[in-house]
DNA sequence: CCCATGTGCAACCTCCAGATTGCATATTGG
DNA sequence: CCAATATGCAATCTGGAGGTTGCACATGGG
């Protein structure tokens, strides 16, 4: 496993949060973590807006690699994949932790 | 400090994600979480936009919570705030987590 | 004191994400 | 076999995100 480049590391992030940066998907991956996988006609109850745009999201989910779906007779099941998650997780924490250590030196640096 | 409601919680996340979601201000925040503080004039260099647009930005991130402006001078100095930026970490590993463990709960049960 | 530098404001433009509607196509249960 | 259910495909619409231009307004250095 290669270290994966911080630029692409951090595009491929971007691209996870530009997926989850809609409300009706950071809805869809919220149920299906605690939901389990569900077919689109499940996913489309409780929510104002039309199967084809749900089918939309879904789709836009799964070209971040947030999600994947597979058949179950006429059903198509869609269900979490959480390695980019927490791939994109782990990049903010990084973010953030260098530059708490950027705000530490600079501090100390100012003490002196 | 309150445990902060799971809803809200994802709903500040989704927003800081909603900011992160653009390449532009993606690569700003790269740009400030290493670079330290800096004015939109330093922010514009080496980038394809004009600097109206970065100050477009800037004001869309700030929206979000992830950074904050002072005044130096004629200059306008924006600086990185890592604390949605964690909190919205912690949100992904969470819900990745509640993933993983339903995803568990199932295997065994099929097992049995 | 003046000019170069750094910003703020506001009008304007373009394009595409997000949504809908209408119809065609599979599957399944009884 | 047939009607109900689940989904796919495609055309179409629209608001707002992201960008630009033009000009006014501060501030600091020489």
């Amino acid at each position: 496993m290669s270290p994966s480049a911080a630029p692409a590391r951090i595009e491929r992030a971007r691209s996870v949060f530009s997926a989850l940066g809609d409300e009706t998907r950071m809805g869809l991956v919220a149920r299906l973590s605690s939901g389990g996988p569900q077919s689109i006609a499940q996913l489309t109850t409780r929510t104002d807006v039309t199967r084809q745009a749900i089918t939309k999201h879904l789709d836009v989910l799964a070209g971040a690699g947030l999600v994947k779906d597979s058949r179950r007779g006429r059903e198509r099941i869609w269900e979490l994949d959480s390695t980019r998650l927490t791939e994109a997780g782990r990049t903010l924490d990084q973010i953030s932790r260098r530059w708490d250590e950027a705000l530490d030196r600079l501090r100390k640096f100012v003490e002196d």
